[in-house]
DNA sequence: AGCCACTGTGGAACCGGTTCCACAATCGCG
DNA sequence: CGCGATTGTGGAACCGGTTCCACAGTGGCT
């Protein structure tokens, strides 16, 4: 591979001058710059970023943790993140990490410390607040979406309001034997959404008087099939089946909205559903869901942490910057009819 | 940051031996190595990779283009190659690439030259001829999955066989009236995936003496939404509507599965589905599917790219290696019934 | 005893850029 | 005309490692 030296060479000047004129940093003169452009056109220079960020300690490169790629709230995410930062002109190294926790040190350890990160994304995962020190004391710049985590610049919905909004459009139609599908606790390592969605749905229940009791509550897989074994489940039986169901997201509704089509029950007149999300899929589904958009809350977190990155100014303040949601009504929620109820 | 020289003088050795202790290459004394263990544990040392890729030219880092990440094959592929790479202890560094082509050229000219990848995946993209010489004359490892792609190593399954089997089951079960839905040549930029689909469909139905005209064909997006859409409008008629559908992906089939319910026509009953990929949902709508396993051809591109990578040996030549299926038969296939034939 | 192979170590060159600094030439202006 | 500011250029140091080479000590063998 040719070097600067070939280029500054064959345009006969230093390579000094020549780092100049393909730069745009520091004086040159028009003749030297189309001379060395010209050599350098010539014989297909390239610069090496490897020699690049070695002198300069920047290496144009953002990692990102991610313990999904192919669920869609993760995958839009990414998404979201990878054109944002393409756009800035970084690449993205792309690391998943699963709940095995000695993976999770290695890739902590190992590459993340390691290797050419200039920034740390972390989406939906909940890191340790020595993890955080970690990433502090390198003084990389580190941004969560999915937070709060104290100490760190994160983005997501509010999500124990979300869970109450949601919540109370089953209450407000009418609906008071409601049913919550959550995900588990341990089922991945990412914050506390889970705990905090059945959280908002046990306030909004409590502050309607209605009951949101144990039998209120199953976790499953936050998938379609997890919605959909669940629904299978808890909706087979008539006497004990909950009139509207609050999904955890918006693949565990469409699930639950399958499995009730498989057991003969018509959503919404026997049965409502309601999701968070505003999944691609919520349309064809009739899904009323609690849309957020996860393409930019990627984005947004690319340009917090650009805003650091290149930062003369003191960064903002290292807080949760809460996540606009909206309530998308369609034809999978309805008052509950007077049949179903006493059914 | 503490660099080598900072551990060589604290352990009282030179650079070199520092550096050989630490890499487990060349002559070090027990003694040496401990101390210089030591001291680089004290200060918490770490090698820039960056210096060590310079001078060693080999970055340990490996480029993946891919379209799409948040469909359901792309995805799988991506954890798959993800997994892999982590494996082998590399890196990964993400490019997607939209259909458009300033953006491509970008893409390729910009960043996978410039940059440190040790060597490149290409997923579902068709490379022109002048982009495969670019990457060889960069001497950079190229595998390909989706091929065949001349002058290259690639892994996919063999679509026209694949379409093939498929229509053929669905004759073989008694139905004549057979459409394909598949992928619109101009959508993505992927291999000859779609046309080659549909050829295998040609084939089989014409071997099988049935009609398999321009109305047999319905184009769309190879998505849940994209088969949702094509199945309501072409199943809506009852006067011209086939017996079987052969879906150009898994995604395509369980859209037109939804659409199906949706128009009170029962499955399979009445109409037959079948998909090919092997997706994840494909269970839970009792899918008759040709399945392929994405996150495995993902794993045998890394392994691949590997062997060139480390290749003492020379490399397997460039070529197309075929990727196993098999068929998976549930609920979602039947012989035609008397009644739907005649209707 | 003499020679060679092996082990262990440090000095120095090198990878491919960026940037500091010294120096020269030109220019504007009092 | 003289002087300082501006422009343009090259030499050399440096980023942080790896590796070649020279050299010294040790041991095994004839």
């Amino acid at each position: 591979m040719s070097a600067l030296s070939d280029v500054a060479r064959l345009a006969q000047v230093s390579k000094a001058t020549a780092s100049r004129a393909l730069s745009g940093r520091g004086y040159v003169s028009d003749e030297a710059r189309d001379r060395v452009l010209a050599a350098a056109a010539e014989i297909g220079y390239v610069v090496s970023t490897n020699a690049q960020s070695l002198v300069t300690g920047s290496s144009r490169n953002v990692g990102v943790v991610i313990p999904f790629i192919n669920r869609w709230y993760f995958g839009d995410v990414l998404e979201g993140i990878e054109s944002a930062l393409i756009a800035a002109g970084y690449d993205l190294t792309l690391y998943r990490l699963s709940a095995d926790s000695a993976e999770r040190r290695r890739v902590f350890d190992y590459f993340l410390v390691r290797k050419r990160v200039d920034a740390v994304i972390a989406v939906g995962i909940e890191l340790a607040q020595s993890e955080v020190r970690m990433l502090h004391a390198l003084g990389k710049p580190t941004v969560g979406i999915g937070g709060p985590i104290d100490g760190m610049a994160t983005f997501s919905i509010d999500d124990v309001a979300a869970a109450a909004l949601v919540t109370d459009h089953l209450i407000s139609l009418g609906h008071t034997r409601i049913m919550h599908f959550g995900g588990d606790q341990s089922e991945q390592m990412d914050f506390r959404v889970h705990s905090q969605r059945l959280a908002g749905f046990q306030q909004a229940m409590a502050a309607a008087g209605l009951d949101a009791g144990p039998d209120a509550f199953r976790t499953t897989v936050l998938s379609i099939p997890g919605g959909y074994s669940v629904g299978l489940m808890v909706l087979a039986d008539p006497r004990t089946r909950p009139t509207a169901v609050f999904a955890g997201s918006d693949e565990v509704a469409i699930g639950t909205i399958v499995a009730a089509r498989q057991l003969g029950i018509q959503v919404p007149n026997q049965l409502s559903v309601v999701g968070i999300d505003g999944h691609e899929l919520a349309d064809m589904f009739s899904l009323t869901t609690l849309a957020q958009d996860p393409g930019e809350q990627g984005r947004l977190a690319v340009h917090r942490v650009m805003e650091e990155l290149v930062g003369q100014q003191p960064a903002a303040p290292r807080t949760w910057t809460p996540f606009p949601v909206r309530l998308e009504v369609r034809g999978s929620t309805r008052a509950p009819a007077a049949s179903a109820v006493a059914q």
